[in-house]
DNA sequence: CGGAATCACTTGTCCGAACAAGTCGATGAC
DNA sequence: GTCATCGACTTGTTCGGACAAGTGATTCCG
């Protein structure tokens, strides 16, 4: 049951996508927007402030908003499954897991999932492909409370974030991403079927619950040209921040 | 003349920063934050709400909000200015324009620019440093409206955002970002002292004025191992979404 | 001991009011 | 034509209230 908030949103999303008010144009007036939707003026700017923050729109004290742009929005999930977004494109996703095992947890390790060197870990390594391709190598780590419901998945599981909701109720709730260029080591080229020092999009991501526990780190890494990121930022918002180095 | 949200939002901020309310712990109740700051519930709420878009803490219905992250956010000013940016750090930036001239509109300009092709655009081309290594490469392209205030920056100028704020009043509002990893063409090898084929971070941006007009778009390439980005994402907001291709 | 119930507390939603701060279009003067 | 002024309108901020939905700790019972 969503929250009214939420459902005119959604509305409007669909109206901009839909080219109802286009890019360039304006949006209906709060007034106009609370007599419509027969709610209060404060429920229509939650609304439209989730539009603003992601990039949707543009606003100005004492001026009508501005529809910015109308590119299809990702939730949390989607962005998460790799085999959603994929269906959601009309292509074909595959997905392998070439090795799994617990062992020792690094420093690095340590420090990501907040344990204790040497604890245990469970290492996944997965390729997966575009209609036919390979394009993703992804290593994940997760916290050894977690390592039992992963082993139970099975290799070509679609959704890894959905199939551990409905088989334990975990919830992945907060991310954190790390975005930079590396070239492909011998590995990755082997598995990626790419030349050695071929670029590569790399993503490292630290996911958590929604207390904050930490569930699990990975090290993503896409062949240059066939996945790219977008992210929109403004003066009221920025959520994309340059770090020196490789973080 | 800050907003009192705002202030409260910043004053949440440095005692994060500062260790008072430490990483996977809670923050008070907005009950107790309401006493504190002397102001209604609601504009508690406000400024909470900023630094969970952030993803500084995590909130959930009935539990206490949790601190996820201390980690330093940046103003849209600062992730537009490398020399502030480095300045912040306490490193040390140059910058350098190699190449700026008018030319005609391509098709890519002219989607990206909102204007035809063939209309005149003005390109500009910079080499950024970092504690004297060359780090990025910068190709800009503004609207013809825009050149004459351009090419009156000189041609070491450290915030190309502030000053054209200071001379003609011009706003940069709004970024959508294309994050990709690309290989070193010839000249990008020659500028960046890199080698053919080396991996490069490439962000594309198109950036518009508060009222959604297109100002420039910029393609910039971070040699590899010297920047990184970072984005934070929720199931509540994802400002990341994932695109197929170099989009 | 484990599981269920209870209760105090906490955050989420929605309402409505009042005022501040700004935009934009029309108008008038030069 | 340009520029300044004005007024209607629009969004931003803050307040306070009421209720819903959920958490977490405690207590009770088998």
């Amino acid at each position: 049951m969503a929250a009214r908030h939420e459902e005119i949103a959604e509305a409007l999303r669909q109206a901009i996508d839909r080219g109802e008010y286009p890019v360039g144009g304006t949006l209906p007036t709060e007034t106009e927007l609370s007599a419509r939707y027969g709610v209060s003026r404060g429920t229509v700017r939650q609304a439209v402030a989730a539009l603003t923050a992601e990039g949707r729109i543009g606003s100005r004290q004492g001026a009508r908003r501005v529809v910015l742009g109308n590119r299809r929005s990702q939730s949390f999930a989607e962005l998460r499954s790799f085999a959603q977004w994929a269906a959601a494109m009309g292509r074909t996703a595959t997905g392998r897991v070439l090795d799994q095992h617990r062992r020792p947890a690094t420093l690095e390790d340590a420090e990501k999932l907040q344990i204790k060197p040497g604890d245990e870990v469970l290492q996944v390594l997965r390729v997966r492909g575009l209609d036919g391709e390979p394009v993703l190598l992804e290593r994940n780590v997760y916290a050894a409370w977690m390592a039992d419901a992963v082993e139970r998945l099975p290799a070509d599981c679609t959704s890894v974030v959905q199939a551990l909701y409905e088989d334990i109720g975990m919830i992945f709730a907060y991310g954190e991403h790390v975005i930079d260029a590396v070239a492909a080591g011998a590995e990755d080229a082997r598995l990626l079927e790419v030349r050695r020092g071929s670029p590569l999009l790399r993503i490292r991501r630290v996911t958590t619950t929604p207390a904050g526990r930490p569930i699990e780190w990975s090290d993503d890494r896409y062949v240059s040209g066939t996945v790219s990121f977008t992210v929109a930022n403004s003066i009221g918002s920025n959520p994309l921040a340059r770090q020196a180095g490789q973080a």
